[in-house]
DNA sequence: TTTATTTCTTGCCAATTGACAAGTGGCAAT
DNA sequence: ATTGCCACTTGTCAATTGGCAAGAAATAAA
C-alpha cells in the first residue's frame, strides 16, 4: 500500500512541497478496520489520529436515557479522531466504530507532537485541519438552528448519498436530531413529491 | 492598563512559565470597543484575535430570509474572532458586535504567526484553544439534538444568566433555534413553575 | 412631554414532531 | 421452515413550535 493519497491528502489540505508532505507521512504507519470494529470507546484517552483513506467512521455518544446519539460521520478522505480526547489526553466520552471494511493510516500523540514542533509545514496543516472541522461543525450547528427537520435531511442526503447504504436509518435520525419515527414520515412524504 | 489578566488567562488555557506567558503577551495591544461597535462585519476579512479581557459579543449572520441568527455569544474571559474567516484569510459570513464596553487585547494574523511559529508554548496555547472552541462548539450542538428548547433555555440561564441583561430576548431565542414567540412561551411557563 | 420605533407578550390556528403501540419485512441461527 | 431479533413503517393522540396579527411595554427620538 501507497502513502499517495495520504500526501495528496496533506498537499490538498494546506498546498506545500512535495517533500515536506512525504516528510509527514513518514511518521504515519498502516492500519486497518473490519467493519464494526470499534475504532475508540468511550473511557479509552484516544491515542492516535487517523487518516481514513477508505471507508467510514461512525461517532455516537450515549444520552440521559440510554439512547446511542449518532454524532458525526466520518467519510474518507478525512482525518478522524476524537479531538478533544486526543488532545487534552483525557478520557473520551464518544465512542467510534467502523462502517465499513477500512483503510486508514495512523499517527500517535507523541509522533504528532514531534511533528507539531519540528515541522512548521505540519503545525499550518494541523491548524487548518482543526479550522476545518470547527467549520464544519459550525455548518452542521447552523443547520439545525435554521433547517427543519426535512430540510435537513435533503442536505445530507445529497452531500453525502452514500451514507444511507452504510449505516441504519435510526442512526441518521439521531445524527439530524429527530426521532426514527419522524424520519420515516420525513422520507414517506418526499417520495410523493 | 495592564496585561495580567491576559497572562493569567494564558497560563489558565496552558500552563507555562510566566516568563513565556509575559512574552506572548508582548504581541497584544489594547483597545476598546463601545457598545454597538462593530468588531467584525461581513465581507470583511478577520484581521485580529481579541482576547476579552471585560464585556461581551454576539455573533450574528444573515440567513436566507434575511434574518439575523445569533450563533454565539462570547463573555470575558474569552479569546473572540471568527476562526474560519482570521486563519483562512477569508471574508467573514458573521457579523462580530459588542454588547457592552469592551476591554481588549488584540493580536494580528502576522504577529499571531510569528509567535506561532517561534514560540513553542503559544503553538501549544493556540491549539489548546481552538480545541477549547471546538469543544464548546460541540456541547452547544449536543444540546440542539438532545434536549429540548425549555431545557435548552434553562441551561443557557443557568451557565449564562448575565446574557439577558444585555441582550434583547429575540436574540436569545435565535441563539437557542427558536422563534421569539416560542420562547416568550417558555419563559411564561417556568414563571407558573 | 409627545411621538415613533422596537421589543415583548398573547391568542388563535396550523404544521411539525414525539411518544407509544402494533404490524411488516429482512436476516441469521437453529 | 421456524424462531427470534432488529430495523423500519404506520396509526393515533398529545405536546411543542411556528406563523400571523394585535396589543402592551419599553426605549429612543423629536
Amino acid at each position: 500500500m501507497s502513502k499517495q493519497q495520504l500526501i495528496d491528502f496533506i498537499q490538498h489540505i494546506l498546498p506545500m512541497p512535495v517533500a515536506k508532505a512525504e516528510l509527514i507521512s513518514a511518521y504515519f504507519t498502516e492500519i486497518h478496520f473490519a467493519k464494526n470494529d470499534f475504532v475508540l470507546q468511550e473511557g479509552q484517552v484516544s491515542s492516535h489520529s487517523y487518516f481514513l483513506e477508505s471507508g467510514c467512521f461512525r461517532v455516537y455518544s450515549i444520552d440521559v436515557d440510554g439512547n446511542e446519539v449518532s454524532t458525526e460521520f466520518f467519510t474518507a478522505p478525512i482525518i478522524a479522531n476524537d479531538f478533544l480526547s486526543f488532545f487534552k489526553r483525557i478520557p473520551a466520552t464518544d465512542n467510534i466504530v467502523a462502517l465499513t471494511n477500512c483503510v486508514c493510516w495512523k499517527i500517535s500523540f507523541d509522533d504528532l507532537q514531534i511533528c507539531f514542533h519540528t515541522i512548521p509545514e505540519f503545525r499550518e496543516f494541523g491548524r487548518m485541519m482543526l479550522i476545518n472541522n470547527y467549520s464544519r461543525l459550525k455548518q452542521r450547528m447552523l443547520g439545525m438552528v435554521q433547517l427543519t427537520a426535512e430540510q435537513r435531511y435533503q442536505k445530507l442526503i445529497e452531500v453525502n448519498p452514500e451514507l444511507f447504504q452504510q449505516t441504519a436509518l435510526k442512526n441518521i435520525a439521531s445524527y439530524l436530531g429527530i426521532t426514527d419515527t419522524s424520519l420515516s414520515r420525513i422520507r414517506k412524504e418526499l417520495v410523493k413529491k
